[in-house]
DNA sequence: TCAAGCTTGATGCAATTGCATCTATCGTCT
DNA sequence: AGACGATAGATGCAATTGCATCAAGCTTGA
């Protein structure tokens, strides 16, 4: 487990089947949803970690943090939210530059009917092919690739 | 293991790390490229599908087969990939509209450059990390969830 | 208090992606 | 041969992404 330049082949191979079955699976999940007429998976992890927050509410700069994704990519994701109505912005009190990013009912609603066609993929590509026990081995593997690790 | 609507809590887990873990590794690899001013990943796949498959090239198609990109993704960064000289796209005799994409002298320069870091990028990113075996589980759990699936 | 630097979020512009469609060629069937 | 459908690859246009930068507000420190 020393740092090398070169890789073994066991981590070239975990590192492939990552990548591509990831992929794969990113595009079986979002295929289904344009399949349903709902919006990309970007906009489920949008609304599902403000749905979590709650009324309170989230800024911006929490989501990116939360979601992975650049500022600019959450900044112009919100205002397509904002525009269909889907989150509310609101002033921030104690700070005038930023603002709160509160979901809107049609939102939960959104969020609701994305989770029925999203789950239904969870289920099938990856419930459906390994067993409870299986998918946390998983779980555990990869959480050691994060940065920081981690093996809950 | 039967299919259901609504996924496990375990199955939930593992699509989530799969997805964060497999982002956060993509964009550390390709942001390594970019600090060592080689080109994105995409490249990569692509020209290492080509080193493999010799003087005889590939087809376009083929390639599509083996990258998963899409067709107009491919026949574009085709089309950059001759434009800087790191293929070569010759006509096929057998088939008026089909090309036979080589790859270049340069292209395999490119390549080997771009191995130094991404390689290097793998060994720390996933190698360091897990020991061999784990590595070889990883691979095997997640060959099960391909399509179609297998264990190798 | 106010200048300097940091943080938050937006945005102009170029490059890339996605979608739909198009052209050209091939293969098959009559 | 000729028509019809399928396949290979390219491309116009709209949407999205990435990069760099900007504007506004906050914080600190002299």
């Amino acid at each position: 487990m020393t740092e090398k330049a070169t890789p073994s082949p066991e981590a070239i191979k975990a590192w492939a089947r990552l990548m591509r079955v990831s992929r794969q699976l990113m595009e079986s999940a979002e295929e289904a949803l344009k399949a349903a007429g709902l919006p990309p998976l970007a906009w489920y992890d949008v609304l599902h970690e403000l749905a979590e927050a709650g009324e309170g509410g989230l800024r911006p700069f929490q989501l990116i943090e939360r979601t992975l994704f650049a500022q600019y990519n959450i900044s112009r994701l919100l205002t397509r939210l904002e525009a269909d109505g889907l989150v509310e912005k609101l002033p921030v009190a104690d700070d005038g530059r930023g603002q709160t990013i509160r979901i809107a009912a049609k939102g939960r609603e959104i969020r609701r009917q994305m989770w029925a066609v999203y789950g239904r993929s969870i289920a099938e590509l990856v419930g459906a092919k390994l067993s409870a026990d299986e998918l946390t081995m998983v779980s555990a593997l990869l959480g050691r690739l994060r940065h920081p690790p981690a093996g809950d």
